[in-house]
DNA sequence: ATAAAAAACATGAAAAATCATACAAAATTG
DNA sequence: CAATTTTGTATGATTTTTCATGTTTTTTAT
């Protein structure tokens, strides 16, 4: 499981290739699944889009175990945050939000809805969408992992402190907002 | 694609169940895949797990697609991009690097190995491990394509602020280097 | 030093996601 | 308005990913 420990190896014996300076000189570092232990850059190491990647999968790492012990999918449980408090979302608005495309969560909303979860019913206003809403059961499994996913967020974000938590969620909030 | 416009739509008409008071007053955004136009926030719109996975996948979505009509998965433009600068990687520390269980990152390197980008061999220290180093051919895939990433960085960070960037950036990087 | 335990990787079987496409309902156009 | 195009969803075929497990090598304990 911990990354350091490869990395460390690897930094540690380059082996065949020495094709750059690095790897001379191991450090001891706690974690992270990175070999940033050397001077020169790695390009992921200062690339957005690799910290956003591997920032969100890092922190929603832990908690997606303890979602899927409960017996759910990361999507599935994506599925009930995005609908709690909801009217309802068609499954084209729900795609987006859950970051899966729409045949993946056509079939994933099915299931859910034998395992009733969620039901699936019509719009009023066309008749070419389906409006996906919970059910009181899953109304009751998406409000008791809510209330575990925000535990989670604070023992998170505590060690970063509640100025830069906040400066945080806003800058990402502002990227998510960005015309694309 | 658009997300917008499913939100502008389902709130426009939330149709049977009126859970809550949202969806009266749709209001004229322009993208996001997220229906965060109304007054009563939502969980996902405050939930930094989400917020990271969604800021993630909209960075990234642009240039991904141009990776991908390069001929090359997402993941193996990860690949080529963690082995930017080094002098090789295990599989173990790649599979970290990547985001992928360790299985799935095998396949992928030995596809990588038949077209050519990447070599397969040991480490000095450990023949259980097996290191993972760009070819030429891969060194000049990666070059090429990190260097369209940087400009594709370059361009969304722009309206950020140069400020705001190097804060953000920092800030996931304390995120991604707390202990676990 | 040996035996037992753990770690690193590979691989076949199973599950999940995606692609391509089809279909029906709306929107647009002439 | 009829015809055409676009949009929203579903679904079968295919690809990708993951799980479970096996093998080999290293580490730990006795």
């Amino acid at each position: 499981m911990s990354a350091a420990r490869y990395a460390w190896t690897v930094t540690k014996a380059p082996a065949t290739t020495p094709a750059s300076g690095r790897g001379e000189r191991p450090a001891a570092r706690a974690e992270a699944a990175s070999a940033a232990d050397s001077e020169a850059p790695r390009f992921i190491d200062d690339y957005l889009a690799f910290l956003l990647a591997q920032a969100s999968h890092r922190i929603s790492g832990v908690f997606h175990r303890e979602v899927e012990d409960a017996g759910l999918s990361v999507t599935e449980w994506r599925v009930l945050a995005s609908l709690s408090g909801s009217a309802g979302e068609t499954i084209g608005t729900l795609s987006d939000l859950v970051l899966t495309k729409q045949p993946t969560l056509s079939k994933i909303v099915q299931r859910m809805e034998r395992q009733g979860l969620v039901a699936r019913g019509d719009t009023a206003m066309d008749r070419r969408q389906t409006l996906v809403t919970l059910t009181a059961e899953g109304r009751e499994a998406a409000s008791d992992h809510t209330r575990l996913a925000l535990a989670h967020q604070a023992r998170v974000l505590k060690p970063l402190g509640a100025r830069d938590a906040a400066r945080l969620i806003a800058l990402l909030r502002k990227l998510v907002e960005l015309p694309p």
